[in-house]
DNA sequence: TGCCCAACAGGACATTTGTCAAAGATCTGA
DNA sequence: TCAGATCTTTGACAAATGTCCTGTTGGGCA
C-alpha cells in the first residue's frame, strides 16, 4: 500500500482510521505553483502553513543591504511558512518561493484550530511537530555558536544530503550565513 | 492582587479560575538550587522542565575543544531544560545550572501531559509557549545568518536589558557566538 | 543552433574575529 | 580586611571570512 505522504508523516506520531484522514485532508487546500514563483510576499499576511508534498520551497529575508538571507528550505513532507505572521496573524517579515514546480497542501490557522478541537490526536501531531522543530532550531544555533562555516558546512550535508543536488550553491551559502565565494573555497579543500 | 508568575503567564494566554490554577500547581514542584548549583549534568536523563520563580539559571554546552557555548538563559518566568532530553527521554547533551541562587516551579514530562489532557486550557498554553519559542529561535537564527557580533550585542541588549547587569561579559560573549576578547573591544568602541 | 544569463571558481586585498600572553580590575569568602 | 580567585581589558599577531573583481562554464530558451 503506498500510503499519502501526509498521513505516513502523521502516523508517525499518532493512528489514524481512513474516516479520520479523510476528514484531516478536508481542512487542506491543494495549492500548486511553479519554480521561482513568490508564494508569500514581504509585508502580506500569511494565510497558510504549507505541507510539502513534491517540490522545493524556502523562507529568506532581505536586508536593509539587499543580501539575502535564507532561514529555512522546504522539501517533500516538510512544512513551511513565515511561522510568525503565521500564527500570530501579523504582516510577513520574510519571503516564501519555490526554487522548484512545487505542490503542497495548505492549512490555513482557522483549520488548524478546527482540526486541532475536532482530533485530538491532531492537537497532538501538531504540538510534536512543533516541539522538534524547536529542538531543530536549537541545534542549529548550537551550531552557529561551536563551528566555523567549514563545519557547519559538513554537518548540513550530513543532515540534508539531497538538498546540495538541488539547490545552488549561492544558497547553501546564504542558509549556512556566509558568502558563496567563502563556501566555494570550502569545497575546493575538498579536492 | 497580586498573582503568582505562573498563573500570570498563563493568564496571558488562558483565563483559570482559582480551583484551575491551584489545580495547575498541583503539577509542579518547588525546587530551590544554589548559585552554581548544576540541576542537569550532561550524560543524564532530564526530569524536568523548570519554570524560573527567582533567580536565574542556563542552558550550555562544553565542546570538544573545553569551550563552553551557551544555547540560553532563563531568568524570572522563563521556562528552561534541555528540551531534546527533556521531550525525547533520551540523555542530555546539554549542562542546566544556576548563575544565582535560584527557585523554580519544576514539571515532569508525564505531569505536562496529565495535565494538558485534564485541562485543554493548559494544552492550548503550553502549545503557544512553544510556538512563541519556536519563533523567538528562528528570530535569533536570523540575526546570526545577517548580523556581525556587534549588531548581534546590541539586539541582545535591547531584547533582554537586564541580562547584561547579571550576567558576566565572558557568558553574554558565548551566548553570541565570539570571544570575550572580541566583545570586549565592541564594547570598548561605545566610549 | 546559438545566444545569454545564472552559476561557479579563483585572485588580490580589506576587515573581522580568534589566539595567546599579560596586566588591571573586581568580587568574594575566610 | 585581605588574599586568592574570577573577570575584564589590551596588545600583537594569526586565521577566517568578506569584498570586489575577472573569467569560465554550462544549461535554458528564443
Amino acid at each position: 500500500m503506498n500510503a499519502h505522504p501526509l498521513r505516513k508523516q502523521i502516523e508517525e506520531i499518532v493512528k489514524l482510521t481512513d474516516e479520520e484522514f479523510d476528514f484531516v485532508l478536508e481542512h487542506f487546500q491543494k495549492k500548486a505553483f511553479k519554480k521561482h514563483q513568490i508564494v508569500l510576499h514581504e509585508g502580506d499576511y500569511a494565510p497558510f502553513d504549507f505541507f510539502v508534498v513534491k517540490g522545493l520551497m524556502r523562507v529568506s529575508r532581505l536586508d536593509s543591504d539587499g543580501k539575502e538571507h535564507i532561514l529555512q528550505f522546504g522539501m517533500e513532507n516538510w512544512w513551511i511558512t513565515d511561522a510568525e505572521a503565521f500564527h500570530h496573524k501579523t504582516k510577513s517579515t520574510l519571503m516564501v518561493d519555490c526554487l522548484e514546480d512545487t505542490q503542497t497542501l495548505s492549512l490555513t490557522l482557522e483549520n488548524k484550530e478546527k482540526l486541532s478541537r475536532a482530533l485530538p490526536k491532531m492537537q497532538t501531531f501538531f504540538f510534536k511537530k512543533t516541539t522538534n522543530g524547536y529542538i531543530a532550531l536549537q541545534k542549529r544555533i548550537l551550531c552557529f555558536l561551536s563551528s566555523n562555516a567549514n563545519d557547519r558546512y559538513h554537518n548540513l550535508l550530513t543532515l540534508y544530503p539531497g538538498l546540495i543536488q538541488r539547490v545552488p550553491k549561492a544558497m547553501i551559502a546564504s542558509y549556512l550565513g556566509v558568502t558563496r565565494e567563502t563556501l566555494s573555497r570550502l569545497t575546493k579543500i575538498e579536492a
